[in-house]
RNA sequence: GCCGGGGUAGCUCAGACUGGUUAGAGCGCCAGACUGUGGAUCUGGAGGUCAUGGGUUCGACCCCCAUCCCCGGUACCA
């Protein structure tokens, strides 16, 4: 007997196809973020769940979307200052502390820099406003809990991202657009075919406090609504702020806020006016005609001026980045700013359906993450790709280049092993991946089969023939592709895609191969 | 979570409405022909607890019930 086969729901394996796409979105984007400034840190996978600030899984409310679990080792509690906690007979109570696989990696930033000033702080030698500026970029995998996945959803994922913590300069955000902008363009994707959307939250916040939105409950839960506008229509939005609308599709019915139709009319009237998004220029003059004479609105707007002169003074114009009030993010922690970047294009999905391709990167201004560890506020920004995501948009954009497996040494004789290993140590010299066919199954066929699969650019051929000319055979599998289907003839086939080359020459021969 | 659809070969699906001897196709896989040679072409072959359990029936892939799983939509998403 064995034992049944299978990965955990949610979670995949990455092939060496995936994997090399992966890999060029991280070289790309960190190459970008490097020449901001941005430096290279990682942090664990697992961090203490109080410090993630998410539920625990037996507290009264569910620990919902994230993978959490007891910590096998015992360890001692700590009050806010570092103190172990003592019991009546002043023992050190100790406890098994729930972990949690991190959701994302600004939530372990805020924990790792927070750590970092921790010392400072507890001496008093941190003040509020002098917080030390760290900047730092971060790629690896977050896991999240998802009850159901959606299409191209996965449980693990990559994320790419890069933050600064300890400046409330909206400059900063200013460059956290470029930085996304260049970085996209630097993996391969054309101006045009992306733009960064920004908005500033406490514009919206201002606004809806000004139309009478008092508490946070509800103005998140409109945020959540007006969110979807893209997806159910403005008149979807206004319903659900309303009395509720009937989802035709899935015949559910959706209760909506039952806010009366006069605050709706208003809530309206702000989304509405930024339909068909106009240029930068336009939208600021726009919000500053909106005269609703509100604190918050006005320091947002202020904000997003600054952010449009950095950026237009740079020349990074409307073909780059927009700004878009009606844009909102899911997320409630931002404070400030926030972007997205959309891709401009669709796609077939498996079965051919035309999908939007949608968000492939976000972020923004959040300066109350650290805040809820130190109780001190510290302010940060930043933006993080999501790298599977965009992995897809380049593969079926075909913007990714035509993946490559090693040159194959095919072993026609293992008597001849010798020959082989010297072949490829010469090759691996040269700096040319090269593998050596150790199958079992030792058919010419079912070697250059393999090679096939593995997408190798050439198979090199070498037996009695070869070795009594001192030449070798090398077959052009990726021309051989080619030219399958208009050549009939297999005889004509073999000698166009087929080379004897001397052996002192095949390096140089295999290497201008490879360069074509 | 809610509404709807589905589960038949490794993959995509037909068969089901109207129950009846050996459950089919394409792709893929394997072997052979051409060739010390991946593709194409031709020939042949292997591969199925018809999701699982129970019921109805002389007889169930097909009808009924339950369970599990998957898909679409919707809700949630730091």
């Amino acid at each position: 007997m064995g034992i049944f086969p299978r990965k955990v729901k949610g979670f995949r394996d990455i092939d060496s196809r995936l994997n090399s796409v992966r890999w060029l979105i991280i070289q790309k984007a960190s190459e970008v973020y490097r020449r901001y400034g941005f430096e290279h840190w990682d942090s664990p996978v697992l961090e203490y769940a109080e410090l993630l600030g998410k539920y625990l899984p037996d507290a009264d409310d569910v620990a919902d979307g994230i993978y959490s679990f007891r910590n096998p080792e015992l360890e001692p509690q700590f009050d806010e200052r570092g103190n172990e906690l003592r019991d009546e007979q002043n023992n050190v109570v100790m406890t098994n502390h729930f972990l949690t696989m991190r959701y994302d990696l600004t939530a372990p930033l805020a924990r790792m820099y927070s750590e970092m000033v921790w010392q400072r702080f507890i001496h008093n030698q941190l003040k509020e406003g002098r917080a030390p500026l760290f900047r730092r970029y971060q790629f690896g995998p977050v896991f999240r809990f998802e009850a159901k996945l959606d299409p191209g959803r996965f449980r693990e994922f990559w994320q790419l991202d890069f933050d600064t913590v300890g400046s409330d300069d909206v400059a900063v955000d200013a460059e956290n657009v470029m930085v996304l902008s260049d970085a996209l363009e630097n993996i391969g994707i054309s101006r045009g075919k992306y733009v960064v959307r920004m908005n500033n939250r406490k514009l919206v916040k201002g606004y809806l406090r000004a139309v009478g939105v008092e508490s946070e409950e509800l103005e998140q839960a409109i945020l959540r609504i007006v969110d979807k506008a893209d997806k159910i229509g403005m008149q979807g939005v206004a319903e659900e702020l309303g009395k509720g609308r009937e989802d035709k599709a899935s015949g559910a019915f959706i209760s909506g806020l039952g806010l009366d139709n006069r605050l709706i009319d208003r809530i309206m009237q702000f989304f509405y006016s930024f339909e068909n998004t106009p240029g930068r220029a336009e939208v600021l003059n726009k919000l500053a005609n909106l005269n609703i004479g509100n604190e918050l609105l006005d320091q947002g707007l202020e904000e997003l001026r600054r952010i449009d002169e950095i950026l237009s003074g740079l020349n990074y114009r409307d073909d780059r980045a927009i700004l878009d009030p009606t844009m909102i993010r899911g997320m409630g922690y931002y404070t400030g700013p926030i972007f997205e970047v959309e891709y401009q294009g669709t796609y077939k999905d498996e079965k051919g359906r035309k999908r939007r391709v949608g968000s492939i990167s976000g972020g923004g201004r959040y300066d109350g993450l650290v805040e809820r560890i130190l109780g001190l506020r510290v302010p940060a920004t930043g933006a993080s790709i999501g790298v599977d995501r965009l992995a897809e948009v380049l593969i079926n954009q075909g913007l990714v280049p035509e993946y490559s497996g090693p040159v194959l040494i095919v072993v026609f004789d293992p008597g001849m092993m010798i020959e082989y290993q010297r072949l490829a140590l010469k090759l691996r010299n040269a700096g040319i991946d090269t593998e050596i066919y150790y199958g079992n199954r030792r058919g010419l066929k079912q070697q250059l089969s393999y090679a096939d699969q593995k997408n190798s650019p050439l198979a090199l051929l070498l037996g009695e023939d070869e070795l009594r000319q001192n030449v070798i055979t090398v077959r052009d599998l990726r021309l051989g592709k080619e030219l399958a289907d208009k050549i009939t003839d297999k005889q004509q086939w073999k000698e166009q895609v087929q080379q004897q080359v001397p052996l002192d020459q095949v390096v140089e021969y295999v290497k201008n191969k490879l360069q074509k």
